[in-house]
DNA sequence: ACCCGCATGTAAGTCGTTACATGATTCT
DNA sequence: AGAATCATGTAACGACTTACATGCGGGT
């Protein structure tokens, strides 16, 4: 029914009720993190969600701020989300841009290529400790809820393992071509 | 100057001469792991990358089949697509459904959760044993080349080791949720 | 007779990005 | 004085998907 941003959206809300311009800032660090969107996309969306009877907004009125539009997720909201997870996605093909370099790298030279790919290596290994400090915060402070599948931090903890893995993934394979390129052998 | 999508074709183009119909085989297969589209996108662009001087066609008759255009990477179309690869990518929030379903997991019944992530984990599997039984062919075959960095076939192999980390990773994670909603300790 | 593979395109619609537009308050 | 944060929208454009459109030859 709604579309694959509309159960982002809902799935923050599902959480807490947020403005707008607050589901755009958790579409820059949390959720951002594997489904993103710009402020221009969200306010329609949630316009059309709230026109379909999954949110409901009320005004808050600010002093010294403006005034803001407070979204709720609604019941037949929770249930519409609810359904969606259940549905095996549709397997579209992966579009990664680097991958796609790596396909023509054999046109380049090679120690022009290992700079790039140690330098992209370098940004998924912070990516990846930010992601690991995270993690060890999740561990020690949510210690009772990360074993209860029920909670939505059990679920904020699994995303952030696929997001580890991920990262792990790329850096490692950055490394690895990097080397290759530069004629090291390998060590698999 | 191009798109994308055009420094894919590009890529094809750089290792044979292609018609826009091959164009649209090889993105179902292997570029099309990293970059997908249909035919509909692929004729549109492959007349943009003409008109740019990066490709060029002939017209190739045949009998019993229909006449096709077969298209050749120009040596401007080489050098166009050496500079892109050198170019770091824009850092894109990946996109992935099925991260974002985990994300409202806690929502739904763990047990129909787990079989939804073991279904899914089965398929990164399958598409795991598929690359792992590529790589091992292209290992015995392209032995000389595959240490060869200046080789399209080395960055074919390439391209393969980034699909299996990245369907591994997932597998594994799949595997991981599906335990764990359903009460199960983990293993780390 | 019908479907599949080869072969090439266009059209309509959706999704997503970048830019335009406004306006108050707080921090430097 | 200028930049950053809070706050909400619209418009234009580009990328992508799905459907429309055509036609021959070969296999069942």
């Amino acid at each position: 029914m709604a579309t694959t941003l509309g159960y982002a959206i809902l799935g923050l809300l599902a959480r807490e009720a947020l403005s707008g311009y607050d589901v755009t800032q958790r579409m820059k660090e949390s959720v951002g993190f594997f489904w993103g969107a710009g402020h221009s996309q969200i306010y329609p969306e949630l316009a059309r969600l709230e026109e379909g009877g999954l949110v409901a907004h009320s005004v808050v009125e600010q002093r010294e701020r403006p005034d803001k539009k407070v979204f709720e997720i609604t019941p037949a909201g929770i249930d519409a989300l609810g359904e969606w997870v259940m549905q095996p996605p549709p397997r579209r093909p992966t579009k990664d841009e680097l991958t796609l370099k790596a396909y023509s790298v054999w046109l380049v030279d090679g120690g022009e290529a290992a700079r790039l790919f140690r330098e992209e290596g370098r940004r998924y290994e912070e990516q990846l400790a930010r992601y690991e400090q995270i993690r060890g915060w999740m561990e020690e402070e949510w210690a009772d809820d990360i074993g209860r599948p029920e909670t939505p931090r059990f679920a904020s903890y699994a995303t952030l393992r696929r997001g580890i893995l991920y990262e792990r993934g790329n850096a490692e394979w950055c490394r690895w071509l990097a080397d290759a390129v530069e004629g090291k052998p390998e060590g698999v």
